[in-house]
RNA sequence: GGCUCCAUAGUUCAAGGGAUAGAACAAAAGUUUCCUAAACUUUAGAUCCAGGUUCGAAUCCUGGUGGAGUCACCA
């Protein structure tokens, strides 16, 4: 039980006894620093149930919190604040607790509860990722990880976009323009050497509406009517009706677009259990189109056009089939939520990593699951994310403004490289190890940046100044977590000896760090009911910044006491692993040196 | 125009309805015989506006202002 519970129980019984009044619930806060006391209770939040003056109720509650808590030291009420001081022996035995526990604050996943399938990155298949996709990879792979650690069975999946008319401009503009050129010949990665007939396919596109134009044809006739365009959607009918050569292009140049983007995961260092694909899925949604016909949940238009009225719902029609029979975007997604629980049974809910330029077409989607009947359309959550701009606008693919995401990462590694050179740091070291240190600051830097960020807000990403090493970034707090190691390593004597708790008082530093060590696992919870890695990466700041001020004015290693070394270096050490665990939860990887 | 989201120091971010709104960067000043100075310490600086609810509001409600998104038989 925790020392909150305890409180709050003995908070309860106090109110009683005084003033024969049951209270729910206890608001507890952490003492601000200019206070004496370590844990302060609320008493204007029991006003409405206890009649009387704040500071006597205070004082009432402190004076039998002293005589039957042997926990509590010491209080004082200042206005409506009872704060209390907590004796050292708890603290001392707290940390002996938190010391034993490998995996602080992690939980393990109980059997019975039904696991959570994350979905996020979901790229097209026609150009390489961008940094978009880099905070969709990194958030929706914490979130991921996150309810882990909070006790859930968790699949990471992904729904892959190879259907459509986008996938068929690249497949035409290679036959036309490509000379056969493949990954293998040019050197190029496949979801790059793709992309790029993509854009050669925008070029000629524009330039046939430009004549078509100047022959006096209308500039919408003209987008319509390129013969380009029309080629691809022939292209597209080919396809969808199952034309060998067509399927056999698409499949090899989607082979070249997985294998680029494998090698942008893995240098990302996300993952996934499962993959899905657009074009196994649309026709399993058509199926439950039909199947809501028959429930009365959709209906059919005269020109054959099925769609759900969710008018009393508050929103608008929503077309869930063509006039001409085909799947529309929403239909696929009904499909696959479908399939994914018929693979995996245990799946009790859903979370989906879209950006938040799709809210709208998620709270459609999840309500028409909930028409159908769907018992688990309850525990579907849409991550959304706000969009990530640059200095300059918007990215827009076609006009050549993205930030492509490998160039990205080896920017950041490059950045990484520099400011060490410049400090010299990493001498002695061997060129390959150097190389793979960098990466992990750089990686570190830039995963910190975006997940620092409540993931609703905009983020404006400027590649050149928004990477900073210095304050609340990644490389600070890896460069702690280094420090850490050296002292663990420098230690000569036995550090794991656990102190008994009687027999000492604690440094304020020391149990400011305390403090801060034992939120962990409300943080790690908190985390996961609100799908927000923000609320790790800020916490791990403040924690790292505890230490930095503790390392600072207390010697630890040059302790005169063997007692003080042994404490001060568990302490260390405890910080280092938590950080270790919390930057897990980031996908950020903690250096040994640097 | 309807709906949704956002608005906090010069800048980037914090703040479960609670005390004097916290950090970092940038600016100014200081600290290395000692465990990694990518550090630490100090100074200066902010809740878009107007009402309301509350003992108490950056936070909740209403109305403005500014920005973004969305309102396709696109995905």
């Amino acid at each position: 039980m925790s020392l909150q519970d305890t409180l709050s129980n003995q908070v309860k019984q106090a109110v009683n006894k005084s003033f024969d009044v049951t209270l729910e619930t206890v608001e507890f806060q952490a003492t601000r620093k200019e206070f004496t006391g370590d844990i302060t209770v609320v008493v204007f939040h029991m006003l409405r149930f206890v009649k009387g003056n704040p500071v006597q109720i205070g004082e009432t509650i402190g004076n039998y919190l002293m005589e039957h808590s042997k926990d509590v030291k010491g209080f004082n009420v200042v206005k409506g604040f009872l704060n209390i001081e907590i004796s050292d022996a708890y603290y001392v035995q707290g940390f002996n607790t938190i010391l034993k526990d490998d995996a602080y604050g992690f939980v393990k996943p109980s059997a019975n509860e039904k696991a959570i399938m994350v979905e996020y990155s979901s790229p097209n298949t026609n150009k390489p990722l961008h940094l978009g996709h880099v905070r969709n990879n990194l958030l929706g792979y914490s979130v991921a990880e996150i309810l882990k650690a909070s006790g859930k069975k968790v699949y990471k999946t992904q729904i892959i976009n190879d259907r459509g008319i986008h996938i068929c401009k690249s497949m035409l503009a290679w036959e036309r323009f490509g000379n056969n050129e493949t990954p293998e010949s040019t050197g190029l990665k496949g979801d790059k050497l793709v992309g790029n007939y993509y854009v050669k396919f925008d070029q000629a596109y524009k330039k046939e509406i430009e004549s078509l134009v100047e022959k006096g044809v209308s500039m919408e006739e003209a987008k319509k009517t390129a013969p380009i365009l029309m080629e691809a959607q022939k292209m597209l009918l080919k396809w969808e009706a199952g034309d060998t050569d067509v399927v056999a292009l698409w499949k090899k140049m989607n082979t070249w677009v997985y294998d680029g983007f494998a090698e942008t995961y893995k240098n990302m260092g996300v993952d996934f259990d499962s993959l899905y694909y657009e074009s196994n899925t649309y026709l399993l949604g058509k199926e439950f189109v039909a199947e809501g016909l028959k429930k009365g949940v959709f209906a059919k238009e005269a020109d054959g056009s099925v769609w759900c009225d969710l008018t009393e719902d508050g929103l608008d029609k929503k077309i869930v089939q063509r006039s001409d029979g085909t799947a529309v975007y929403i239909t696929q997604d009904i499909g696959t939520a479908i399939q994914r629980i018929k693979d995996f049974p245990d799946v009790g809910g859903m979370v989906y990593t879209v950006g938040n330029e799709q809210d709208y077409h998620f709270t459609v989607l999840f309500l028409i699951l909930k028409k159908l009947g769907f018992d688990w359309a309850d525990n579907l959550y849409h991550l959304s994310y706000g969009m990530v701009d640059l200095p300059s606008g918007k990215m827009k693919s076609r006009e050549g403004t993205v930030v492509d995401a490998d160039d990205l990462i080896n920017e950041m590694a490059a950045t990484a490289e520099a400011i060490s050179e410049e400090l010299g740091k990493l001498e002695g070291y061997s060129e390959p190890e150097k190389q793979e240190l960098y990466k992990v600051i750089g990686l570190g830097a830039l995963k910190y940046h975006i997940l620092k960020v409540d993931p609703k807000k905009r983020i404006l990403f400027d590649p050149k100044e928004s990477i900073d090493f210095q304050g609340n970034t990644g490389p600070f707090i890896q460069y702690t977590y280094a420090r850490i190691q050296s002292i663990i390593r420098k230690a000569d004597f036995d550090y794991t000896i656990p102190l008994n708790a009687d027999e000492r008082t604690l440094h304020p530093k020391e149990k400011e760090l305390v403090k801060q060590l034992e939120l962990f696992p409300e943080v790690v919870q908190n985390a996961a009911s609100q799908h927000s890695p923000a609320l790790i990466a800020n916490y791990t700041y403040d924690l790292v910044k505890e230490f930095n001020s503790f390392y600072q004015n207390v010697s630890i290693l040059g302790a005169d006491d063997l007692n003080d070394k042994i404490i001060r270096v568990q302490l260390s050490n405890k910080v280092a692993s938590v950080v270790k665990q919390g930057f897990s939860l980031l996908g950020i990887e903690v250096p040994e040196r640097m």
